[in-house]
DNA sequence: GTTTAATTTCAATAGTTACTGAAACTTCTA
DNA sequence: TAGAAGTTTCAGTAACTATTGAAATTAAAC
């Protein structure tokens, strides 16, 4: 499989920053691939087009299968698998957002939560533990923020988001957007 | 200088996490020294504390400097230079935002921009245009977000942020939170 | 059950990034 | 302006991470 110069573009630039993103290079080059191309690839395609070897293709697609970044298609009659992006953009990128939390900050909330509950020996510690604490909650309201952008449903999300990125403007659309929810539930 | 067993724990668990948020182990531990340390430090006394050569302290306080995280402190007197974090943790994390989005995001939306201008070779191409332009627009929408987070002033963010996370409850508290702004000036 | 096609695993190695420490440089002091 | 105290730089090397490719494994077809 041949890439057009706009595609590879684009992949090798996604390969590149897939890094900062918590995948390697491969991986990062074989998501974007996956994810600009209309129909399932089969991992032998994307070995060529990336020119990189069939095995690290293979781990490739197990790590993007751990963050649910893509699906398998089976075509009846042929023994290959396919591959393809799960999903909508926006289901993908909560994906990687919660894998984050889960690796990032899940394991630092918990290291602070630890060091808190100790008693401190000295100033020292009294200043460091005010400052962990602080850090702490930055980091749980965070995680609260994020968590909870992604239980809402994708497309209020895609419209507030659309609509206006000030906070201002979100209050202001209150009405428009919130539908009834769980508050609603609790009453009699 | 010698770091109790608290504050090293967290010093080396930051070292760990710090390469998440885009720098190396010596940053992210040099980092959360200064951050829990109540005084200035001086580039020996980091050295020694995390077992580094002076050499890598230099060029950890050069790139904490170029992330504006920490600030210099010159004593009066004293020929060495000492070091502090700069701002509060909330200030800081914006910092830490604010410079990965110049270094991640802004490159790619350049890229973006520049491939959906193109003109489709193919109908691969047709569709791949498609998927770059919903990637650009999350992209753009989240970039803009973080901005006009950054631009709030820490207090009412901080309040907006502790006082509860869900956008349910953001948008409730309008009357409470919001105060006059540059809506009010605009009118006559 | 044998053959064949495809996938996965993993030891070896290539490639990348971080760290040291000695030399070069800067700044202050006398 | 010589010397001391401190800082920065960077070549060499250590440590880590990614990739290959051949062998082992799995799955389908006959």
């Amino acid at each position: 499989m041949q890439m057009t110069p706009m595609i590879e573009s684009f992949v090798m630039h996604f390969g590149e920053m897939g890094s900062r993103w918590g995948f390697n290079r491969t991986v990062g080059q074989m998501f974007a691939l996956l994810v600009i191309s209309e129909n399932p690839l089969s991992a032998n395609q994307i070995a060529e087009a990336l020119s990189v070897s069939r095995g690290n293709v293979s781990m490739g697609l197990k790590e993007l299968q751990s963050w649910q970044l893509i699906k398998q298609h089976h075509v009846p009659g042929d023994r290959k698998e396919y591959y393809q992006s799960a999903g909508t953009i926006w289901e993908m990128a909560n994906k990687v957002f919660e894998e984050r939390r889960k690796r990032e900050m899940d394991p630092t909330l918990t290291l602070l939560r630890g060091i808190i509950l100790e008693s401190p020996e000295n100033q020292e510690e009294v200043f460091a533990q005010q400052r962990l604490q602080e850090i702490h909650d930055l980091l749980e309201t965070i995680s609260k923020w994020t968590s909870e952008l992604q239980q809402m449903n994708p497309d209020t999300l895609g419209t507030l988001m659309k609509l206006g990125s000030g906070v201002g403007k979100v209050i202001d659309m209150k009405n428009k957007l919130i539908k009834p929810s769980k508050k609603l539930e609790k009453k009699p």
